[in-house]
This record gives structure tokens, sequence and C-alpha cells, in this order.
RNA sequence: GGCCCAUUCGUCUAGUGGACUAGGACACCGGCCUCUCAAGCCGGAAACAGGGGUUCGAAUCCCCUAUGGGCCA
């Protein structure tokens, strides 16, 4: 009974799908690294299997301090949690390349060993003036693979001078390298195309190639699900792994996405100019919902069995096949998160969109989070902003009026349409004298109102539009006796009394 | 420049040789509803990059060209 269920188990884990996100922390989390995130974290989840994040930080150059902070915020909050990382550990750690730097040493001194690799001692000069003669004589500048022709004798003397050297592959010369992408079939790429590329550089860090093979196969990785970037440099890893003689992950290269004008891959600097989100914070800033993001990014080249548009993350995992993955980059459609973001809102329940809002209202407004959760007005008024929004950034504009001390607006705002300044003056006052003295509640108000707009030859919204602007100093509200109610009856006849000294003033103060 | 990948409405896409008069979504336009703005409902315009093949038949398979994208330099 036991054995049946140890093995039962053994062979579970033999099979067990592993998907890893390697982000280099070179900047903070965008939009291309979620959405292939999303795809890797999809893929372990639907398989039933393990989601690793291992970060890429081979390139001490380029690194930015805080971006694997970012990157692990990001993600959590778009709701990919994984399995192993830096923070949470795992079987086969550390999850930082920068701290496995012997492993990458130990397999590249092998692979020298082995033939398949050697020591190159040339220094950056002589690359260099290579560099230059070869474009002098109009050829593509590669290396030339002079210190594969080293003999031992002579390594072993420019060891012992202490010159630092780098490791290369011993690409073949001839043939053809074959690999395999899920989506696309083979890769094919004639041998010579390759050069010697670099495995270990003179301080003792590996290049992405070497790193990247000798994780994922140490990290048990099961399925490379990556950037499209990452095409050119498949043959490479093929090559390695068949001089490592291991096995080869399934890869499948990931569509990049494009800026919205469809011109070239996403960049900070586009993104930029046009004011869009790319970074993952940004995205959080601008009142987008991570649930909304994470549906929109699996939309751009996936669709489901069901080609529903809107669905939630467990339906995704569910639904979620490589093979249904369009291979073709994308433009990013900003405007479908900002309607898909509209519907996520709507569709939360109004408590939970309070929570949500409160540090945005908090931060605009300037008021307490506690003193906001407890406002009866603002959770009046919600239900209608809720309808109103596309994103969370939206509600101050529509809720402020409840917390200004004085308006501030343009009195010409008051006019109603086809209505003269006098004419406003009188629905103002009309209406002034109804708030003052009906029964305090929508209905009631309602009716006197249309009644008396009637009376005086008005339309509704000529009696109704002054009166907005007046409580609000806006001409795009929620609905009118919403605001009314919240507001209170004092608040509203204050108002209406400034909103008619101050039309008043205008009709005195207008050359007829 | 070299190598690689891709190519269906403006955009995201469905489509895997006959069910295509090419379907959906967003955006856009028009209408309804309406106290503003939304939301909602109804309707409209809008695409197989081009050229050759293969086939009784091609958006779908092959080749070339073009365009776009990626990587390297």
């Amino acid at each position: 009974m036991r054995g049946k269920r140890a093995m039962a188990s053994e062979g579970t884990i033999s099979t067990t799908v592993r998907v890893r996100f390697a982000p280099s922390p070179t900047g903070y989390l965008h939009i291309g690294g979620a959405r292939t995130a999303l795809y890797d974290w999809l893929y372990a989840r639907h398989c039933g299997g393990v989601f690793v994040l291992r970060i890429e930080d081979t390139d001490r150059k380029r690194y930015v301090p805080d971006s694997v902070q970012d990157i692990m915020d990001g993600l959590r909050w778009l709701g990919l949690a994984w399995d192993e990382g830096p923070d949470v550990g795992g079987p086969y750690g550390p999850y930082v390349q920068s701290e496995r730097l012997e492993l990458y040493q130990e397999w590249a001194h092998w692979l020298v060993a082995q033939g398949h690799a050697y020591k190159c001692f040339c220094t950056p000069e002589e690359l260099d003036q290579m560099r230059r003669e070869q474009q002098a004589r109009g050829e593509p500048p590669r290396y030339d693979r002079r210190c594969r022709r080293l003999s031992p004798a002579e390594v072993a003397r420019r060891e012992a001078e202490g010159r630092p050297y780098v490791i290369r592959f011993k690409s073949p010369l001839e043939g053809q390298v074959v690999a395999q992408d899920l989506l696309r079939g083979e890769v094919v790429v004639a041998a010579h195309t390759l050069d010697d590329f670099v495995l270990l550089k003179s301080d003792g860090f590996p290049t992405y190639h070497l790193a990247v093979v000798v994780d994922d196969h140490h990290m048990r990785i099961t399925h490379v699900l990556r950037g499209e970037e990452w095409i050119p440099s498949l043959p490479r890893h093929k090559l390695l792994y068949d001089a490592f003689g291991w096995p080869m992950p399934v890869h499948c290269h990931l569509p990049v996405i494009l800026d919205p004008s469809g011109k070239g891959k996403m960049s900070k600097r586009r993104a930029a100019q046009s004011g869009l989100p790319i970074l993952v914070r940004d995205f959080r800033e601008q009142g987008y919902l991570p649930e909304a993001i994470v549906n929109w990014l699996a939309r751009i080249g996936w669709t489901p069995p069901d080609e529903a548009e809107v669905f939630t993350l467990e339906e995704a995992v569910r639904h979620f096949d490589i093979k249904d993955i369009n291979p073709k980059p994308a433009a990013a459609p900003y405007s479908k998160l900002e309607w898909l973001n509209g519907v996520y809102i709507r569709a939360l329940p109004t408590e939970e969109l309070l929570e949500r809002l409160i540090p945005f209202l908090s931060h605009d407004l300037g008021i307490p989070a506690q003193t906001l959760r407890q406002d009866e007005r603002l959770r009046r008024l919600l239900p209608a902003v809720q309808e109103r929004i596309k994103r969370l950034t939206e509600a101050t504009a529509l809720l402020d009026f409840l917390y200004a001390e004085s308006l501030t607006y343009d009195p010409e705002m008051l006019i109603a349409k086809k209505l003269s300044a006098t004419e406003t003056l009188a629905a103002l006052r009309a209406a002034r004298e109804i708030i003052a003295t009906v029964p305090f509640e929508a209905e009631a108000l309602e009716q006197a109102l249309r009644d008396k707009a009637a009376a005086m030859g008005l339309k509704a919204g000529q009696m109704f539009s002054p009166i907005r602007v007046a409580i609000s100093g806006k001409k795009v509200t929620p609905p009118l006796f919403d605001m009314i109610l919240a507001l209170g009856r004092e608040t509203t006849l204050r108002r209406l009394d400034e909103a008619i000294a101050r039309l008043e003033r205008l009709i005195a103060t207008t050359p007829v």
C-alpha cells in the first residue's frame, strides 16, 4: 500500500511540468515581461506544475538595484505567485544567478576538458582591431577563432603568465543546427553563421547562454516559454545542450508586444511620449485593476476555446494551451484595456470598490483613509460612481464636490442651454425655494422641480443643469438627486445661494 | 547589412482545403433610453498584403516579392 503510493507520487514528480520566469533586474517590471510571466504562470498552473522565479543578474553593468523588488511586487500584485524563487527558496536554489557562479565556472571548464570549448586570451584591443580589419574587407565582423587553434602548451604558457581569458564554445564549422519551437516548428540555421560565442567572461561571470542552459537543466525546467527576442539564440542553446549531453526542455517563443502604433517593440521612451503606461507600477498608479490587466494581457495573442473576452484567472488556467497562442507580434490594444477595466470595476462588490478607491481618494483629497471609510455620503454616491469610471483615478473628479470648502467655477457655466442669464437666475431661485421647503427625499424633490420647470415653461434639464453646476461646480457629475441627498439640505442651499449671488453679479456686470 | 520570425477589419482576434455572403471584441459612426456624463440595448461602416502555382475547389498548402517585427553587428 505504502510502496504503491510512493511509486505513484514518484511517477508524478518525474513528469511534473516546471516553468520558469527569468527576468533580468535591469529595470522595473514592464508589460512585456508581465505577459511572459503570465503565460509561464498560466501554463505551469494549467499543468498542475511548478512556477519558478529566477533572477538573471549576470549583466552587472545594467543592474538596477531596486528592480528585483519591483518585479516581485508587480508579479504578486498581478496575482502571479511563484512556488520557488529567491525569497521563498526551493530545492534547486539559489534562484539568483550571481549566487551560482561556481556552477557555471565548473561546467564551462568541463566543456573545455571535453573539447567542446576553449580558452581565449584575446584582449579587447585585439578583438577591436580584428573587427576593423574584417569590416575593411567587407566581411561580417565575427571572432576568427584564432585561440581555438592554440596548442595545449601555448595555452598552458599563457595561463602561467596569468593572462586573463574567456571561455568560448567550439561551434561546428559546417552543417545545420536544428532546434524545435513549439509554435513555429523547426528553426534551422547554418552552423557557420554561429561564431564561437563566449560562455564565461574573464571576470568569472557567465554569459546569458551558459547560465540559462546550466540553470534550466539544474532547475529541472521542462518548458521554456520566453520572449521571441530569444529565437536567434535558440540554436546556440541547442548546441550547448548537445555538448552537455542534457535533454533539451520544450521551447516556445512568445510573440512580443508592440507599441500601439505597431511600429516596434514597446519601449519606455515611446510610452513616455504617448503618456501610456508601460511599467506594471504605472498601470497600478493609473488606476487599473490587476485582474483587468491580466485578462487583457492574456487575450493579446491567446484566445480561449469559447472566444470569451472576459474571463477569470481560474478560467484562463483551465483553458490555457500553448497551441492556441498566436505567434504574430501584436500591438498593445490599450483602448480594450480601458473598456475591460470598466467592466471589472462595475463587477466589483461596492464595498470592495470602496476599499480600492480609498488610496486614490485619500491621496487626491488629502483626507485620511479612515475618515473616507466611514463617510456615509461617499457610500451613497458610490454605486453611481461605479457606473461611470473606467479607472480608479477617475473617482476623485466625481466626488471632490463633497469635500470642497467652496466651489470655484465660471458663473457662465450656470447658464442653462437656450436660456438667458436672467431666466437661469429665475430657475435657480425657484429651485432654491423648492429644495428649502419640499420633504428632503429624492422623489419628492424631483417631482416638485419637474412640476415647477413645466410651470415656468422650461425643460427639466434646463432646471436641473444650473442646480448641478451650483452644487458641484461641474457639468459632468453623478445623478443630481444623489448629489443633493449626499450633500444634505443645508449645504445644498448654501451652494445655491452662492450660485444665485454669482449669477446676479454676472448679470450686473454684463453690459446690455 | 546578415540571420531569423511573422503577415485576416484602425486595433486585438476566430478561421487548420468545401459549413466564408470571412465570425467576435474594442475603438469609431448612427439610433433608442435619459437630469449631465456613463452604463445598457439596437443598427452601421470596416479585413484575407501582392503575384505565381498545387487542387474540382484556397484566407487556409507551396514558391517569389513586398511590408512589419526580432536578434546580431
